[in-house]
DNA sequence: TTAGGGCTATTG
DNA sequence: CAATAGCCCTAA
């Protein structure tokens, strides 16, 4: 390597050294030297490139290091803190995002020293590049230099790779020597919105155009399994679809209205729709045409329609009716999706639902028998035909006696009927219509359990439950006091859903799009008021609102009477029940991305919660108990003592809901690693288990930036342990984050376990 | 075992 | 036919 490579690299170093807006931790520094090291080393080498791979790292690390205030070295967290609080420095854009790689991520930082002081310093790491890879080679091609790849953004073909960019389970989390960005695992949902990034910086984190990252999106249908290759038009069906069709024409159904709906055919909803049919290889093989015609028809599932306007009354059919019989003869009765989705039977326009009532009208008894099989214990044993009154009679009690149940599946409408009619109903089916149509057999059943409602004591169970025990169904079920064992785990946590959608979404759960909207419509309508400008803004569901509130609830927890950085509060509906059942917002869930809204061009994010804490912490020292170091001075307050919540008996301005305790149990994303029993018992017998790294991590992170004056008063051992996962499920810096957060649960909940165990 | 979301029964 | 709520399926 020639000599004025080794002496630019070394003034590299300097430069590292000097113009940083930071002072680096001994670690980076150490690393620095390495860094140095390697170069002299690698200097009598036979790579080509004048720059080692591992050169930039140094920098990388210590930008992320402090970005990151979960950075393990206690050093780097402390200088994070005093930077945070210091007025000039701008804070880093975001914290990565899940859809950051590393490799983005070892980009974006270093772009990220310049942005963090935009205005006052020029650009700090890119002198750095720039000597360290050259000019020349900036201008060049590709040298080879994985140097160039992590660096030279733009200029190296290899950084658009989508092999590289798809590289994030941090395959190289574990290698020490090789200071990776802790990539956060959060999930990528559905409705995830990208971070809020400044304009400064929006190319940065944007993928390249040319990003590989998702394979094209083709009208290709997704295999079906189970479903053969359907041959062409099955010759029914077609014939089937094709008087339907006549008729519709013939009868004036106007033809925009089933054509808009052609063009639907082939979406993600169809496909998803369909997989249902494999049904254990029941399904027919489909026929692509009548597949399509079928999709076409049973497009208009529930989700679609809505959009549309309403949907005209169709009658059906004589061919519809026995298409409808057969498939239930198939398919069995409640199989409403299956029999819809069969390319074997077309169906006009209709839905599943739509299925189901005409069923439930045809053949009314046979319908009835497949609610009620228990009482005769017979399952649909019963053949049709004269049997059939006998049989329904012992099937559904009551419900026969006002019924003349023979009069349905018997021949003739004669049989007079108690219940009052518009008319014959030419429509019924009996058993010789069924036999006409070569349905001798019975309907089978449907496996589906009965359905019951929720009764007022066991919804008030599965309240306690939930506030005792969490979302942890099971538990809950199997909680003796609850007397919910008949209900499966899943049903209590459905009831919860639809019930008490907000206390499940408070819980952190992703709430079912229909409660999402009445949420928001909740909201809009509660925060109608001046306070909360921004919600007409905010499309986003109702989760995106609860995060707020949520943050607004931590603001409010940490000082309610101040407004700490003089952000509109909104207005919180979901306040007082936030705090009951979530005190602390889950970062890493949905929407949830704390880089969304970040407060740039003056807006106050109250999203950014280590920022708004440290800004607050600074101007409020002693806002609350947490004995705010004595000694150490207030560039170094540890956020975990500033976000500490106090205790709800020392404290009037908590909200808090009369009605229900705060939860002993953590948020459900942030306990992914806890154990599933949370069983105080057991979690108390095992406090006296040695503790494991997340403790560990816990206990220094919440020591680290405010010394060891008892900034904080730290649950005790038997307290940080409950519920903690004894078993290392957590792992890396999930672990960090996890605590990070859940340590001010971890002591809102301590405070109310002392509270009940007094 | 749970979360997410789809399916279906019920009701009006 | 739409809305609602309980039930079911499946990936993780």
């Amino acid at each position: 390597m020639e000599p004025r490579i080794q002496s630019l690299l070394l003034d590299d170093n300097f430069t590292i050294d000097n113009q940083l807006p930071f002072p680096l931790g001994p670690f980076a520094q150490h690393h620095q030297s390495q860094h140095t090291h390697n170069h002299s080393s690698h200097q009598h080498g036979s790579r080509p490139s004048p720059v080692e791979p591992s050169a930039p790292r140094p920098a990388s690390f210590s930008l992320h290091d402090i970005y990151n205030p979960n950075a393990k070295d206690s050093h780097h967290h402390a200088t994070f803190a005093g930077r945070q609080l210091s007025a000039s420095s701008r804070p880093p854009p975001s914290p990565p995002s899940t859809s950051l790689t590393h490799e983005q991520h070892t980009q974006h930082n270093h772009p990220g020293a310049s942005s963090s002081q935009p205005a006052a310093r020029p650009p700090k790491s890119v002198p750095l590049a720039e000597v360290l890879n050259g000019h020349e080679q900036t201008s060049s091609g590709f040298s080879g230099s994985v140097n160039e790849l992590l660096d030279n953004s733009g200029s190296a073909p290899g950084n658009n790779s989508p092999k590289k960019r798809r590289k994030v389970d941090g395959s190289g989390m574990g290698d020490q020597n090789i200071f990776t960005l802790p990539k956060p695992t959060l999930p990528v949902k559905k409705g995830a919105r990208r971070p809020r990034i400044p304009p400064l910086l929006q190319g940065l984190h944007q993928p390249p155009p040319n990003a590989g990252l998702f394979p094209p999106i083709t009208g290709e249908r997704v295999a079906r399994e189970g479903c053969p290759p359907p041959p062409p038009p099955p010759p029914a069906t077609t014939k089937n679809a094709m008087t339907q069709q006549q008729k519709q024409k013939s009868t004036s159904t106007p033809a925009p209205r089933v054509e808009p709906r052609a063009p639907e055919k082939v979406t993600p909803i169809e496909s998803k729709r369909l997989s249902p049919v494999q049904d254990g290889g029941k399904a027919p093989p489909k026929s692509t045409a009548s597949d399509a015609a079928a999709a076409s028809s049973a497009k208009p599932s529930a989700k679609t329609q809505k959009a549309e306007p309403s949907k005209r009354r169709k009658k059906w059919t004589e061919e519809e009716t026995t298409t409808l019989l057969k498939g239930v003869a198939k398919f069995g009765i409640g199989n409403w999706k299956k029999i819809l989705d069969c390319p074997e039977f077309s169906f006009d326009g209709r839905t599943a639902v739509d299925l189901k009532d005409r069923f439930r009208t045809c053949c009314p008894d046979e319908y009835r028998k497949m609610k009620k099989p228990k009482a005769g214990g017979t399952e649909l044993d019963a053949t049709a035909g004269a049997s059939e009154a006998s049989t329904a009679e012992t099937a559904s009690g009551k419900q026969v006696s006002s019924l003349v149940t023979s009069n349905i599946l018997l021949p003739g409408p004669s049989n007079g009927p108690v219940r009052k009619r518009r008319g014959p109903k030419v429509h019924r089916k009996d058993s010789q219509a069924l036999a006409s149509i070569g349905i001798e057999a019975p309907f089978t059943k449907s496996t589906r359990r009965e359905r019951r409602e929720f009764t007022e004591q066991e919804d008030a169970a599965l309240l306690r439950g939930f506030e005792k025990h969490g979302p942890h169904w099971h538990v809950i079920r199997n909680d003796p006091d609850l007397e919910l064992t008949h209900r499966h785990p899943t049903d209590l946590r459905d009831r919860l859903r639809n019930r008490w959608p907000e206390k499940y979404a408070e819980a952190g759960y992703k709430i079912k799009l229909k409660e999402k909207n009445n949420k928001q419509e909740n909201q809009d309508d509660a925060g109608a008021g001046p306070s909360a400008p921004e919600s007409s803004e905010d499309k986003e569901p109702s989760k995106r609102m609860f995060l707020q509130d949520d943050n607004a609830m931590l603001t409010a927890n940490v000082a309610p009477h101040v407004n700490p950085i003089g952000m509109t509060r909104k207005k919180a509906p979901g306040l007082k029940s936030l705090l009951t059942n979530y005190p602390f917002p889950d970062p890493f869930t949905e929407d949830d991305d704390f880089t969304s809204d970040l407060p740039f061009e003056g807006e106050c994010s109250p999203v950014i919660l280590s920022r708004d804490i440290f800004s607050y912490a600074q101007g409020q020292p002693n806002a609350f108990d947490l004995s705010v170091n004595s000694h150490a001075d207030h560039s170094h307050i540890n956020p975990l003592d500033t976000l500490k919540i106090p205790k709800t008996s020392s404290t009037t301005q908590q909200p808090h809901s009369s009605t229900s305790l705060p939860p002993l149990w953590l948020p459900a994303p942030l306990t992914a690693g806890l154990s599933s029993n949370l069983g105080s018992n057991m979690l108390l017998a095992s406090s006296s288990a040695p503790s494991s790294r997340c403790i560990a991590t816990a206990a220094s992170t919440s020591t680290a930036g405010g010394g060891n004056s008892g900034t904080v008063s730290l649950p005790g051992p038997a307290d940080l342990l409950m519920g903690l996962d004894l078993e290392g499920k957590n792992d890396g810096h999930s672990s960090n984050f996890i605590w990070e957060d859940t340590t001010p649960s971890r002591q809102l909940f301590d405070g109310r376990l002392n509270e009940e165990e007094a």
